[in-house]
RNA sequence: GCGGGCGUAGCUCAGUUGGCAGAGCGCCAGAUUGUGGUUCUGGAUGCCACGGGUUCGAGUCCCGUCGCUCGCCCCA
């Protein structure tokens, strides 16, 4: 039998790895706070239909990239593949279509089943947000801002450029669509095998496509900005002008789409060049649509998700574990007292260790390992006058500390 | 779902035409019984990914499987 490993496409988060997704999470948490959005979580798998409904039956990931099962009862489940579904049907769950504005972050574990590579993987985490309630432009642009302001404060801002698009209303879009349908028809035998069979699908997404034999054709396709009803291009016309008000630098790509069909009005990516071929960090738009089929009432809402594991790739530092102080009694007789201490450093929120095993030599060798940046080590004669030896171990200076004094002298 | 590369010690890797399983780092012990880091000496590393085949003999050649990786596709 092989070993054990883990399942294909998930992985172990341990030591720097973890310390890189947690400070992903925390900082974006703390960015997403300062603009009024609040956590949320809800379960990792749902009723199969609030994604089969609502993500397109067309869609990739709805046709084969979902974990479905059928549990006990005879329920078909799935293992949510994306964000933005579960929390609008818990927004409808827990009647807070009532309550509008919600403004949504949320972080956590998505699951697709894909051919596993850099920075791809079945088990994914993301972080999203979601502002729902508001149909004024100016929420997508602050929508944008936000994921805008967490990439700069992950250092990360640097590498990577917003590009937009407006996706229309729906009379907009059904024009375009006619329009590249006839376009697309025309020259069919140019396309390759897999836009051809977009064609019947999903059209818009031969825009999307990166078959190089596409390429030429695309380039000449219809853009949309010409089918747009006046009151889609105001809309978007609005967005621009509140990322301006933001400060936030985009560029207009008329070629971005959306993988999931809930999507209109504005679509944006962040994109960077530093991933290979995963290039898209942060990703989203308006989905007016999606509550509704949901079952709740016509709510429109504007949302990103981005990969944590992504992010985590391109971060500039690593945050450091905190270094912590080793306490080192030198003799068993000293345990009982070194445990007295230890606790007292703890309440005062210093980290600290103790070293339990060995001779002098060997608890002073492991304090060094595990990156103390002190040593207080406990011997027999200074106990007896109240005091203990405290060593900086980046110098290796020592003096004796009377016990009262030390926490003082730690912090 | 498709194509390329790769799986040897905890880690990074070497291993010649098929002929005793190796190095560096790390780990353990000692030099130093109340002092870490640097140094010196000694020690242990192992289902050579897994399963089968060829061969007197396989880490090495062949087949299959699993995994990793880089692309494609898709997507965050």
């Amino acid at each position: 039998m092989s070993p054990l490993q883990p399942a294909r496409g998930t992985r172990d988060l341990i030591g720097e790895e973890l310390r890189r997704h947690r400070h992903v999470i925390e900082t974006a948490r703390r960015i997403a706070e300062t603009f009024g959005f609040e956590e949320w979580a809800t379960p990792v798998f749902e009723d199969t239909r609030v994604f089969s409904r609502t993500l397109g039956e067309t869609s990739d990931v709805v046709m084969k990239e979902m974990y479905s099962f059928t549990d006990r009862s005879g329920e078909s489940l799935t293992l949510r593949p994306e964000a933005t579904a579960g929390v609008c049907r818990a927004l409808v769950s827990n009647g807070l279509t009532q309550s509008l504005p919600q403004k949504v972050f949320y972080a956590g574990p998505m699951f697709r089943y894909e051919r596993p590579q850099k920075g791809r993987y079945r088990q994914f985490h993301q972080i999203d947000i979601e502002l729902i309630g508001p149909a004024h432009p100016l929420a997508d642009a602050e929508v944008m801002a936000c994921g805008h302001c967490i990439l700069e404060a992950l250092g990360v801002a640097e590498g990577v450029t917003l590009e937009i698009n407006t996706l229309g209303d729906a009379a907009s879009r059904a024009a375009w669509r006619a329009a590249l349908v006839a376009y697309f028809t025309a020259r069919r035998d140019e396309l390759s095998a897999e836009s051809q069979a977009r064609l019947e699908r999903n059209p818009l997404r031969i825009i999307d496509s990166k078959e190089r034999a596409d390429q030429p054709i695309i380039a000449a396709a219809p853009v949309i900005a010409p089918y747009l009803t006046p009151s889609a291009a105001a809309f978007y016309a609005g967005v621009k002008q509140g990322l301006l008000r933001f400060g936030v630098p985009f560029r207009e790509n008329p070629r971005i789409v959306r993988g999931l069909d809930y999507y209109g009005h504005t679509a944006f990516e962040f994109v960077t060049t530093g991933l290979g071929a995963q290039g898209t960090v942060m990703a989203g738009g308006r989905y007016d649509g999606l509550v509704a089929e949901m079952g709740g009432p016509p709510t429109p809402a504007v949302g990103w998700a981005a990969g944590i594991e992504r992010l985590a790739m391109l971060l500039p530092a690593v945050p450091e574990a905190a270094a912590p102080v080793a306490v080192v009694p030198i003799a068993p007789e000293l345990e009982a007292h070194a445990v007295v201490i230890l606790q007292r450093l703890r309440r005062e929120g210093i980290r600290a260790e103790l070293e339990y095993t060995g001779n002098l030599r060997r608890r002073m060798e492991r304090a060094n390992r595990i990156g103390a940046r002190w040593a207080v080590i406990l011997g027999e004669a200074e106990r007896e006058r109240g005091s203990v030896q405290l060593k900086d171990l980046a110098s290796g200076a020592q003096s004796e500390v009377p016990e009262a004094d030390l926490i003082a002298r730690l912090s």
